[in-house]
DNA sequence: TATACTTTGTGAAAAATAGCACAAACTCTG
DNA sequence: CAGAGTTTGTGCTATTTTTCACAAAGTATA
């Protein structure tokens, strides 16, 4: 499975090729080509045999892609394999909401631990876990061998749970909160700002006679 | 404000400036240089320049930029006095949250209407509006003038999910379904699949050793 | 007001990403 | 099993995005 530094957007695209052959290979479609995979997930087919190409050779010339087999083979790429423990920080509706979610699991991310500042939240249940105080943290971070955490509490307290969460050693966040995390180098940080989502999508709307017009200056 | 189809990526960007801006004005930060902004947002001095360089001329050279003023100029350009009414469809435990997230409507991101297909949520209130069920989504979405819409529904019901709003007029549709979407051109999607943020995160992990060593093979 | 320093705005270079196009490999049919 | 038709894998080209680097424009100090 060699590969020297795959793109975020390759690696992007193989998770969404993997959710499509393995659909195929779950009705007993066995096989497909790689414009046939295009354009059931809008891209090109030179993307797509591009994006498989720089893993290896999967296909067959004049017959497509094995879904059974590309679908090992994805897996096996993306580290499917493997499975890792997560800790969720903050417990508001959308913290509950990403505690409760059913995707997770099945995809091997374990989320085995929640933290909220908020006395009225610690102690109880969600799912299987238990929210627990701040104090906490470190402690189950390192026991229960949590590589990747969740940050979804307010813009104005994430910075110091980033530092909390790196001190204790996490690899990895995924920060929900409106804030850019200053951490050290090692550490992965993806953002996901649902407000931005939706904003992006307004300034679409805002602009879109000018997309249509396409001679505004 | 003149410009020519801006990448998403300057856009997305863009936001995250008129954060920091916003903020620094708050505190009566009152200039700041590019390479400071750069710093605080982890983008390079030459990307803050190049995007705001491509919408106008709103620095002072040996002095950087007024945070007032580019907050102003930001919004301005990113669309921000208007606001634009927004529809939930699915009101699971994503849905819920997303109903209840205090950042949308302070940026102009009205939710006005939400839908489910499960009886048990029918009437149910959440925050101010009133579930509704699939039947009235048409009704709903021209009478209330929704022009975007948010699909928090499984994966298996989202195509359907989708084809509705579109035929309802809706223009622009953020999706978090594990689903590629099939709509028409005019209609702009943006997927946010939260699974596939944690997998990407995980790929990294299992992968860490072959970006840290970095001749692999 | 002159001099030393900063910082912008932007062409031009570099890097990253995507798309083209076609030989080679394989399938399928009669 | 030969010939027609598909489809892959990939070098090459095009496009998009980022970075460099520097003249021009401003600030600050004495």
């Amino acid at each position: 499975m060699n590969q020297k530094k795959a793109p975020e957007g390759t690696i992007t695209r193989l998770f969404i090729y993997l959710r499509e052959v393995a659909e195929l290979a779950r009705i007993n479609i066995h096989t497909i080509s790689s414009s046939e995979l295009g354009e059931r997930t809008n891209l090109s087919d030179a993307q797509v045999r591009k994006d498989l190409g720089r893993f290896g050779q999967f296909g067959t010339s004049g017959a497509g892609y094995k879904t059974g087999e590309l679908k090992v083979v994805l897996e096996k790429i993306l580290g499917k394999d493997k499975t890792w423990n997560v800790a969720v920080v903050g417990v508001g509706h959308l913290g509950s909401a990403l505690l409760t979610y059913p995707g997770f699991k099945e995809r091997g991310l374990n989320i085995v631990a929640a933290f909220d500042a908020d006395a009225r939240k610690i102690g109880r249940q969600v799912k299987d876990v238990t929210v627990r105080p701040p104090e906490e943290l470190p402690g189950e971070i390192k026991e229960k061998k949590i590589s990747i955490a969740i940050i979804a509490v307010p813009a104005k307290d994430a910075q110091g749970v980033a530092d909390e969460l790196v001190k204790a050693g996490v690899e990895c966040i995924l920060n929900f909160a409106p804030a850019t995390l200053m951490v050290s180098e090692e550490v992965k940080v993806k953002d996901v700002d649902l407000s931005r989502e939706l904003e992006t999508l307004s300034y679409f709307l805002a602009n879109k006679e000018r997309h249509a017009v396409h001679f505004s200056r």
